[in-house]
DNA sequence: CCGATAAATTTCAAGCTTGAAATACCATGG
DNA sequence: CCATGGTATTTCAAGCTTGAAATTTATCGG
């Protein structure tokens, strides 16, 4: 026998509680995104996917291609394109043709890229730990083991 | 002296502690997203928004104002229009002019509607348990303890 | 070298999304 | 009653996003 189980759906099969941890994830995703764009779009007249690609391009000082860059951001090539062909028109991004192969082009933020993004970095991280204000280092250490399972992908 | 930290980065600041976790995060539900919108797409011709709504319409199945939609599901007031107009198109969905509010608008599935969500949903939840593969039960109870404390709203 | 296949990027149409403005309606205090 | 302020929805422009097609270049077996 199981006995009584005084918190709840805890017999709902598996495949059901993942839906609804799923749910509840999207949740929490969604809420603090439309945070950080609010946040984004007054204090720094910016967009969330602009942010993004600044942001993967920081990581990679030494530049990407666009294949790469969409890769990291997991969105599709095309996306990628639209997105940089407007901070390359704002002067933030550069694209630089591959000298060994042709197809390819480097992607880099420019000076005053660079400079935008540290303005905006600090600021971000700051808003962001407001938005998650009271998830503290225990969670944060089994957020991140758990996480860490659930990104090793499959196949 | 603090001794060895053979883990890693257990020395950075809370923020930048919160930063990476939700940097993992993202990752973690971009990628279920988008293996979620390929399994819509190439089962059952639909995309992520409509099941989102359809999902929404099921679970209240006495029908949602427009404004109750879009607060559910985190969206704007606009894109709800949008993403109904279409539903509705497919006569997935009906709206209902509420007879004592003449603002409002009342939405609900249609039963084919109904039919064709209840159709998908068994689907969706199979291919996301496969997603979250290796997530268990002792993660599961984790998570959702922490997922609703990062839900509680601030104010 | 040639032809076939594959990879990197862009282009494009269609749909998604936001945020602000417009429209219509309700509620309430003079 | 009516003016004022608030709520519900739609409309709209601009930007975001996908997936597929098109373009250009690389690679590789013959």
């Amino acid at each position: 026998m199981d006995g009584l189980d005084p918190e709840g759906p805890r017999l709902d099969p598996l495949s059901k509680r993942r839906l609804k941890m799923w749910i509840r994830m999207l949740g929490v995703t969604r809420s603090a995104e439309n945070r950080l764009r609010e946040f984004l779009r007054v204090n720094h007249d910016t967009t969330l996917p602009r942010f993004d690609v600044m942001a993967a391009l920081w990581r990679r000082r030494e530049g990407v291609t666009m294949s790469e860059l969409s890769r990291l951001l997991l969105v599709s090539n095309g996306n990628a394109t639209t997105v940089v062909d407007r901070l390359e028109k704002d002067g933030l991004v550069r694209r630089t043709p591959s000298t060994t192969d042709r197809r390819t082009v480097h992607v880099a933020l420019t000076d005053e890229g660079l400079r935008v993004f540290e303005g905006l970095a600090a600021d971000h991280e700051a808003e962001l730990s407001r938005v998650f204000d009271h998830v503290d280092e225990a969670d944060l250490d089994a957020l991140t083991a758990i996480l860490k399972r659930m990104g090793r992908e499959k196949e």
